[in-house]
DNA sequence: CGTGATTTTGAGCAGGATCAAAAAGTGTGG
DNA sequence: CCACACTTTTTGATCCTGCTCAAAATCACG
């Protein structure tokens, strides 16, 4: 096992400086598959040091696209602004994700992006993005995965609002922020939601109360605690079986 | 009686032997800027000739993800398929659309695909687009392109899922295959829904009865004519209004 | 502290689901 | 061509989940 990374980092939050070879959540971010040289152009391309405060934005609907933003920690949201003024919360992004692919299509953002809370974030131009590409196979397979994949969570939230309750919805958030903690080595039963819940709701298609509700009913259930925005899952499979009760049949 | 290519077909709907250079459809599916020479060199990699009938599957969930398809005639649906076979529509694809591209994340489509009608589809492995973008930019960037489109469709039918009431999703989607229809030149007022009651309300999150009722509705209100899957919508203006009255602030 | 934002809890309401059944369309074989 | 079975659509009656309105409790922070 090579141990590349040599000096040791603060642990809490950001430390922009660093290179992708030495960040910690290069595997999350980056293609596992690349060459340590490709690494190099990738990290060339990359901006980094822009800590980002709770409520600034990283870009905003109808911006020129022209990036696309690794988390490297805290936690962002994304909204489409419809109509006259309604916000639609598109999706939570925690630290080794990647956003900003919408407007790819259209070549500006469909959505604006929003800090939950202070964060720190590595811009990676678009332009240099799609050259590389063309250079690197795996990085254009890598590039093409990662809009895969907000296809497939898209979809995934798609079903949820289609198809169930309000309880199976919060719980499947629960579950699925626990599991992506879990991917960066930090507690898959006890964490503190970076968001309100009146951004939990907008999420989720449901009401602040709503929310505030099945928490409660879900702690009342002894599955888990909530104390304001720290939770603790109390019951990982009877949660699960939760968000997979919902077996009705056309 | 036999599928044999090179024979003749039925030519009900498709003419699928005709060149991507030849075909109708060809403004809608290929990118517009990409030159003659390049034309021909995805022309070579596209099979065509799938007369595909209705309730057939183009592919299935957990397929290998080899291909991504183009509707010539005819339409398609995607489903997922969560836990103990409850099905979630999560897109109806007309002529010129591009489907498919769920699976570029895991390898495996995660949707099935299946005919609605007697459809033409042509067929285009990834693994020669992929190879064939990383030679020509603007067909990469078109891919790009593609997804992010289906990205941004996904989006927009998670705000419609969370926000907006019974009426306004069915206006939403009476309004878009009307908008779809136009841009082949067909009519944008008078249409055959080519989906059942039952697909458009699985797709919409609501129930057979309630999509029933609302068109009954809105055929009260004198917006639309609804003679089983015959589509009039007699007051455009007043189904973009109806969709855009969801400005509820948060 | 005090002010405003966030969260929680309660009471009542309503939009859409569920249950039920009739009506209309589709397909098959005789 | 019709009889029959099946599917799809429509309409009605009732129920329930989650929304709305209201207010208290708690928190964040200058």
């Amino acid at each position: 096992m090579q141990e590349s990374i040599t000096t040791s980092f603060p642990q809490c939050h950001a430390t922009p400086q660093v290179s992708c070879g030495q960040c910690r959540l290069n595997t999350l971010c980056l293609p596992i598959a690349m060459h340590v040289e490709d690494v190099d152009k990738v990290n060339d391309i990359i901006q980094r040091g822009r800590p980002t405060h709770k409520n600034e934005y990283i870009f905003r609907g109808e911006d020129d696209f022209t990036a696309v933003y690794a988390v490297r920690s805290g936690c962002i949201k994304t909204i489409t602004v419809s109509g006259e003024g309604q916000e639609q919360v598109t999706g939570f992004y925690l630290p080794g994700e990647i956003l900003g692919m919408d407007g790819i299509a259209s070549g500006k953002h469909t959505n604006s992006a929003i800090a939950l809370e202070t964060s720190a974030i590595c811009e990676i131009p678009f332009a240099h993005l799609e050259t590389l590409s063309s250079e690197i196979p795996s990085l254009q397979r890598h590039v093409f995965q990662l809009l895969g994949k907000e296809i497939a969570i898209d979809q995934q939230l798609i079903t949820l609002l289609s198809k169930n309750s309000a309880d199976e919805r919060v719980a499947t958030l629960l579950l699925s922020i626990s599991s992506r903690n879990s991917r960066r080595n930090l507690s898959a039963t006890h964490f503190r939601l970076p968001m309100s819940r009146a951004e939990v709701g907008n999420y989720l298609g449901l009401t602040v109360e709503t929310v505030s509700r099945v928490l409660s009913r879900l702690q009342k259930s002894n599955l888990i605690v909530a104390n304001k925005k720290e939770i603790t899952l109390l019951d990982l499979q009877g949660l699960r079986e939760l968000t997979q009760g919902n077996s009705r049949e056309v």
